[in-house]
RNA sequence: GGGCCGGUAGCUCAACGGUUAGAGCCGACCGCUCAUAACGGUCUGGUUGGGGGUUCGAUUCCCUCCCGGCCUACCA
């Protein structure tokens, strides 16, 4: 038998110096949404995330705690593991970078970089802020004292020089650019791609990555006095995964990566790093580096001490997993900013998903319940109208496939409810309750119609509302092994006389708290 | 300073250079009663940031200015 395609997709790992936050959160559903929608479509699917637990700044979090470094990061994956739970975005496979086996195969990475000749021990110097515990360049220090620098930040700076092992990143411009070019969709969107190609024109310089001045980390091969530096390390968790350094492991068919998805803000160590560093081991690219935004409370990043940081646990369990999932995907264009406020998210959920979709389900559904026996009508002949709404929702696998190849999931959802819409202008306009008496046979036509483009739709919104929709096919009789893209289409419509179970609500109505309660809204609770 | 995005209805967004710039939400009114006070219909609402230019024709292309965001290497 032939082999499913296989598609690999990763979001970031997340620093595990502190909880999960709404950015996590967003970015772990949007990308169960790509790994739901190319599963139900038929890819042997692998979705990894994982865990960064090395580094200066885990020690450092993890002495003011009175934990030890390997304790933080295990408090910290557990609350990872848990977020992917609460948001029923549970990833296939999960890499922690203080694993055994990790240590492995960034070991086994940097040798092969080494082998190649693009690794080098040198000095790594530069102008430090001990304060500010970060590196500045000339060009950005100010005048201090006695002719002393000072930091931009006005604090003291000092010439320091520490042993570093580098990457021969400046070797890899030209191919690097080469590749951009040849593959016009490495980095989308494409003003994430502008920029990186801008960058890497400008020229790049060797980049270091070995640390003497702390230990938490993965040690250098040969080399004991030094741990890697960040980008080695976390960047190969995308291996790990896979089961590298041996090719000979069952995971490693995942390689190389379909899609990782990742924030806006760690483009470059994505497409320019990491593929440097793998061009130099000889292995294959990933084949998209996929950069979406972020989310802003009300127009503002959200901050401690502006007092907006929503906890994702509680907008899972405040306005529902579904619901949370539905409005993020919807309402944010993916690739670009967005924001969330308590009425946006009320507005989207009780429009869209209480009244379009959950009040059609009821009311069709409820009339086969009270007419027809509990049993799916047997449809008479179609009508125009009856046919043109079918053929919509059984085009919609092709048309979401479509937005889904952009990564545009926004257009998939749009192209999803606007179908929901016109079903429900189609049930207006048939009047099915006032055809009780005058023709029966016709109401069942219409009733069945209306369940086959639900049983459509909700094929399609699994990957985006995974129970609601789960649900809804329950409803309209859809068989557990039934619910794939292949199902959507008239070949698999409901059999007319089909036992349903009755109607259930799919989403209830969100209802503003009473008025005083101290509850009320956990998104943008400023007025 | 250099570069990249974007600026369209109150809000979120659409419009291969081509009829009177569209859709959803919100709002107002009407209708319907199967349904989760849900659904349908109608309407209100725009000098497409400003100013030039190219064109028979510009939201779209060019120039310039204004405004907002982002990138401009070692932060995990």
């Amino acid at each position: 038998m032939a082999a499913r395609p296989t598609f690999c997709i990763s979001t970031a790992i997340p620093y595990a110096n502190g909880r999960p936050h709404i950015g996590h959160a967003y970015e772990r559903i949007a990308t169960d949404a790509i790994a739901r929608f190319q599963r139900l479509d038929g890819r042997d699917v692998f979705f990894v995330t994982g865990m960064d637990e090395h580094g200066l700044k885990m020690q450092q979090t993890a002495a003011r705690e009175g934990v030890t470094p390997q304790e933080l990061a295990d408090r910290t994956a557990a609350q990872f593991l848990e977020m992917g739970d609460a948001l029923n975005a549970r990833a296939d496979h999960v890499v922690r970078t203080t694993e055994p086996r990790h240590y492995a195969a960034s070991q086994a990475i940097w040798t092969k970089m080494q082998e190649r000749g693009d690794i080098y021990l040198a000095k790594y110097s530069g102008w430090y802020s001990v304060r500010e515990e970060a590196y500045f360049d000339e060009s950005e220090l100010t005048p201090g004292h006695d002719g002393a620098k000072n930091s931009p930040n006005g604090t003291p700076v000092e010439w320091v020089e520490e042993e570093s092992y580098f990457f021969r990143l400046s070797a890899y411009g030209d191919r690097l650019l080469a590749h951009y070019d040849a593959n016009a969709d490495f980095i989308v969107p494409d003003k994430y791609r502008n920029e990186i190609v801008a960058f890497v024109k400008r020229g790049l310089q060797d980049l270091s990555i070995s640390r003497t001045n702390f230990n938490w980390g993965v040690p250098v091969p040969g080399d004991d006095k030094h741990v890697m530096y960040v980008w080695v390390d976390a960047l190969t968790n995308y291996l790990t995964a896979c089961g590298y350094p041996d090719e000979n492991a069952p995971d490693w068919r995942f390689w190389p990566a379909d899609a990782h998805v990742i924030g806006k803000d760690i483009t470059r160590f994505h497409s320019i790093y990491w593929p440097a560093f793998l061009m130099s081991a000889g292995l294959e690219l990933p084949k998209q580096i996929v950069v979406h935004g972020f989310l802003f409370n009300r127009g503002e990043k959200m901050s401690k001490s502006v007092g907006n940081v929503i906890d994702p646990f509680t907008l899972a369990s405040h306005y529902g997993v579904d619901q949370m999932r539905y409005f993020f995907l919807r309402e944010v264009p993916f690739g670009q900013d967005g924001n969330y406020s308590h009425e946006a998210i009320v507005n989207r959920v009780n429009a869209d998903l209480a009244n379009d979709l959950g009040n059609l389900a009821q009311r069709s559904l409820s009339m086969i319940a009270k007419n027809c026996e509990g049993r799916a009508p047997i449809p008479g002949a179609l009508t125009e109208a009856d046919q043109a709404i079918l053929d919509q929702a059984w085009a919609l696998a092709d048309r979401s496939r479509a937005a889904m190849k952009d990564y545009a999931l926004h257009h998939a959802l749009g192209e999803i409810w606007k179908v929901v819409a016109d079903a429900n202008r189609y049930f207006a306009s048939e009047e099915p309750w006032a055809k009780g008496k005058t023709d029966p046979e016709r109401r069942g036509t219409i009733l069945w119609t209306t369940a086959e483009v639900l049983r459509n739709v909700a094929i399609m919104a699994q990957p985006f509302i995974p129970t609601a929709a789960g649900k809804l096919l329950d409803l309209v009789g859809s068989a557990s092994d039934a619910r794939e893209f292949a199902h959507v289409g008239a070949a698999h419509k409901i059999a007319g006389g089909l036992t349903l179970p009755g109607p259930a609500p799919i989403f209830p109505r969100y209802v503003e708290a009473e008025e005083g309660a101290a509850s009320g809204s956990p998104a943008g609770a400023k007025s």
